[in-house]
DNA sequence: CTCCCGATAT
DNA sequence: ATATCAGGAG
């Protein structure tokens, strides 16, 4: 049904001890295999999943190489490359941008800071900190996309509705030492049972501990309820 | 706030 | 037919 813990932070230590179990190999499910893809992929994957990302970058990352490539290429050619993902023409943009800015401004390496990555083209602090956290093992923030701003409503840990609002509520809820992996498993779980638009709430192992957990398995489409 | 904007699930 | 997908810029 779902009776709150004591205190946010006790419930948060109970959601990762849980999930942790459910997920024990959780981690990023886009493919790259250096900064500059990480880079690419993530900003590809605004709006967008992974798995769609995944099958884009297959081939763009054989066809381009150097930030030189993603920067002379012309915009038409990068735009036509990505056509598949979302909103392709502006992230044929950005790249485009970014990566004249990493040749020119950066000895072509990708950023290591926060502020040296959000002022490139089409990228936010979301992106930012996956690519802090996995391209460069710095962990200063907790990632907060559209899974973690869901879920984390959704379990009453926070009532923020900006993600910058969210990150800072969690940045003082959950332990230094999860940063990284919340993200992980409030994606995972998310992607599997506490979906978007029918939350599997009988099979939730969250249940109990979640205040919007529907009172049983036999969920009523037609109830009018806001997620 | 609006715009961007294809593929997939429901 | 419509909501949603590892958001960000203007």
């Amino acid at each position: 049904m779902g009776t709150p813990l004591e205190t946010r932070e006790a419930q948060v230590e109970e959601v990762l001890e849980r999930l942790y179990e459910e997920y024990p190999d959780s981690t990023i499910s886009l493919n790259y295999s250096n900064r500059l893809e990480l880079l690419i992929a993530v900003i590809l994957s605004a709006q967008c999943t992974d798995e769609r990302v995944n099958a884009v970058c297959a081939e763009l990352f054989e066809t381009y190489g150097t930030p030189e490539e993603y920067a002379n290429a012309p915009q038409e050619e990068l735009a036509e490359a990505i056509n598949s993902i979302t909103y392709y023409n502006n992230k044929a943009t950005y790249i485009r941008s970014a990566c004249a800015d990493i040749a020119e401004k950066h000895d072509g390496e990708v950023p290591d800071t926060m502020s040296d990555l959000t002022d490139l083209a089409g990228v936010g602090r979301k992106t930012a900190n996956v690519v802090l956290q996995h391209g460069h093992d710095v962990v200063e923030g907790i990632v907060v996309d559209t899974h973690v701003q869901r879920l984390t409503r959704r379990l009453g840990i926070t009532e923020a509705e900006r993600p910058e609002a969210i990150e800072e509520d969690l940045l003082g809820i959950v332990p230094e030492d999860d940063w990284q992996q919340f993200t992980h498993l409030m994606i995972d779980h998310g992607r599997a049972v506490c979906t978007a638009r029918n939350p599997d709430c009988g099979e939730c192992v969250l249940a109990d501990v979640c205040p919007s957990a529907k009172p049983d398995a036999a969920v009523d489409l037609a109830s009018g309820e806001e997620w």
